[in-house]
DNA sequence: ATCTCATGTAAAGGGCTTTTACATGAGCAG
DNA sequence: CTGCTCATGTAAAAGCCCTTTACATGAGAT
């Protein structure tokens, strides 16, 4: 009996590669239904198989869920590393790409994005999920090491303290504003500029020299 | 029949305040299980009438959510306003009961939050609901405004930007940090400090004098 | 060639969602 | 008071999803 609306290759009895096909469903479904609308017998659908196949290949839908927001972390952690490229060819620009970089994998991948931090996952109960998400931070506090550490020491702020501040400044816009076509509001600047001009806000408020243009009078 | 397991208040064959009453036991179910564990059913269950009984006051599941969100944004505008207080004594102070009363509210009525800001409840096609959000905007935004009335207008900001970025910042300190017991991450500091502190940063960026203490060395 | 075990299926129980037809009784008109 | 009406609630049912259990298949090892 063939259980697929959407046959990718015929197969025999078994399928081959069962637990890829049901993430790349997973992500198409969370995209499209948000992860609330995804089911766990529709990924089953997707994928050809019976509804009981996917419990050969994780727990439940919640670990499903769970292996799709590590994977996100993984990608992300990816992306944000790429966009770091170890702070050059210097520091602000290369925190500037770093933000950009976030707001874009927000965009770009949101079904990643919910997953990792919309899908009510708890964190503390899968350590490789939690180890992802902490592999994902680390990129954004070695970038905040690097900021804090071209100051002089006496003026220098705790580099955990800049990251999270960062940290939570772009997540707070890629949040409200930079989602797919759920937009929760219409801006009057792109999320980009507004991360931009708010970074190079805080980094004079730090005492960094290098950021100028950050109040200029654009309504 | 006797529907519920809580039986709050013996009844005839009507209710007398159903619609009240599946909104607090969406608060309750809400709170205790998340936005995704909440059902209708259980909803119905818990304010002792049939599974079909909540149909006669909303349309379906995501309409009840969506009133549990514009009950939160009329709580929420209540909140900040109290805490705004019209930037008495003085705007900076004020402005730190804005975002204290923020993370607060985020705290204590994780319920509330999690229906306005997680469950994915789409703004745009429930008019109500949009305006909700946006009286609570406003409030961050009238505090903005009040902000860089402040500041000679050759270094003045567009109040909105700024009332963006404070969102922003708040926002995610709030939805990484700040949560019920699901907290993600456990922080080297109160949510509330690391907004303070944020927030005293981000002023000096803008210019405001009144901002001291805010890079201390506390690690 | 045979065995084994990972992988998949069938079937079933239980729950949720939503609709439809019917029941109840609160409030109002006469 | 009597009787009507309609908002409100119930019962029943169809459809879907989640998850478990017993059974089937066949790929890879021996």
């Amino acid at each position: 009996m063939r259980w697929g609306k959407h046959d990718h290759g015929s197969r025999g009895y078994h399928h081959g590669n069962l637990k890829e096909a049901l993430v790349r469903a997973a992500l198409e479904l969370i995209e499209k239904k948000g992860p609330a609308g995804f089911t766990f017998a529709e990924a089953a659908r997707w994928a050809g198989v019976s509804p009981a196949a996917p419990y050969r290949h994780f727990r439940d839908r919640d670990e499903l869920i769970a292996d799709v927001a590590r994977r996100g972390f993984d990608e992300f952690t990816a992306a944000l590393t790429g966009a770091w490229e170890d702070g050059k060819p210097d520091v602000i620009a290369a925190f500037d790409r770093l933000g950009k970089a976030y707001l874009t994998f927000a965009k770009r991948e949101p079904a990643y994005y919910s997953a990792m931090f919309e899908a009510g996952v708890p964190l503390d109960t899968d350590a490789e999920l939690r180890a992802a998400g902490e592999r994902a931070f680390a990129v954004l506090r070695a970038a905040a090491e690097k900021l804090v550490g071209d100051m002089p020491a006496r003026a220098r702020p705790p580099a955990l303290m800049v990251a999270l501040h960062i940290w939570s400044l772009t997540h707070g816009i890629a949040s409200l504003f930079s989602r797919g076509d759920a937009a929760r509001r219409t801006l009057p600047m792109a999320p980009e500029e507004l991360l931009e001009a708010a970074f190079l806000i805080y980094l004079r408020g730090l005492g960094l020299p290098s950021a100028s243009g950050a109040t200029d009078d654009r309504d």
